[in-house]
DNA sequence: GCTATTCCCGTAGTCAAGTACGGAGTCAAG
DNA sequence: CTTGACTCCGTACTTGACTACGGGAATAGC
């Protein structure tokens, strides 16, 4: 029972997701997309699912991850899973808790410089360089 | 008055920072690292220094920062700065906190995966791609 | 019905961030 | 002094992630 009107042209679903249509096409090369099967001869139709995978696949990578990644990350939610995708997701866990780590010392580092050149501008050295840690 | 012997050839250089050597010399083009002069046709010489800066550029890029983005926080800490500097660093930090705040509901909601792969294998809907906002 | 957008699809080009290669020069060991 | 490892330098190739182009089909507005 979809009450909203969930059929985007390609050009409607790229704006709504806020990406170019190419990028639409690419992803569906990539399997990071399926295409909607298209009425013989017609033209393809999208919801707002795809679209919110879009917006998730432009988010992850944000976070850097790359898109073989996000396909992953995708077919854990996807699939059938459960056995391999759990190691999966540990896997990954695990990353994003590294990398929240690092951001918390980036964020911690950047906070400090800003800190230090807004209110004086006596500053002996950054802490920038020595908040990251040789990992 | 430099104790620690700071005489690295490029290629014990790029060992020490974990690197290709070619990396080295790519950032050199990048002006991410100046070179050293070289004795008139002998062997350019590195220190500590520079292989704490190469440190700093991977472990900023593992943070999603492109090269040019370090070339600039390298530069707050290098030249004169403060005024311009204080904001950029203001700009990166809000984006950091963002990323933050996207990779603890990814985390979240990993976690969730895993433990719900884990435990019993009915899971109604994936909270993956709900964890990150439309932003 | 006519024209202007879109869509479809394949191929090709771009940009960042390296990575590889090849020939000449340098240096330390033997 | 020769040999082998390493350096220097320029140019070219690679990979990931798009982005552009071009020609024909389909649909929308008038
Ligand atoms: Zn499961
Ligand atoms: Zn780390
Ligand atoms: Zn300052
Ligand atoms: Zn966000």
């Amino acid at each position: 029972m979809p009450s909203t009107q969930e059929t985007f042209s390609i050009g409607a679903f790229a704006k709504a997701a806020g990406v170019n249509v190419e990028t639409i096409r690419f992803y569906q090369r990539k399997r990071l997309l399926a295409e909607p099967v298209r009425p013989s001869g017609g033209i393809r139709r999208y919801g707002n699912a795809e679209v919110a995978r879009v917006k998730f696949v432009k988010s992850a990578q944000r976070l850097g991850f790359s898109l073989d990644e996000v396909a992953q990350l995708l077919r854990l939610e996807d699939g059938t899973h459960c056995t391999e995708a759990a190691s999966l997701a540990a896997l990954r866990l695990a990353d994003v808790r590294h990398r929240l780590a690092d951001l918390a010392r980036m964020e911690a580092a950047l906070a400090a410089l800003v800190e230090q050149c807004g209110t004086r501008r006596r500053s002996v050295s950054c802490p920038l360089i020595a908040s990251l840690h040789a990992c």
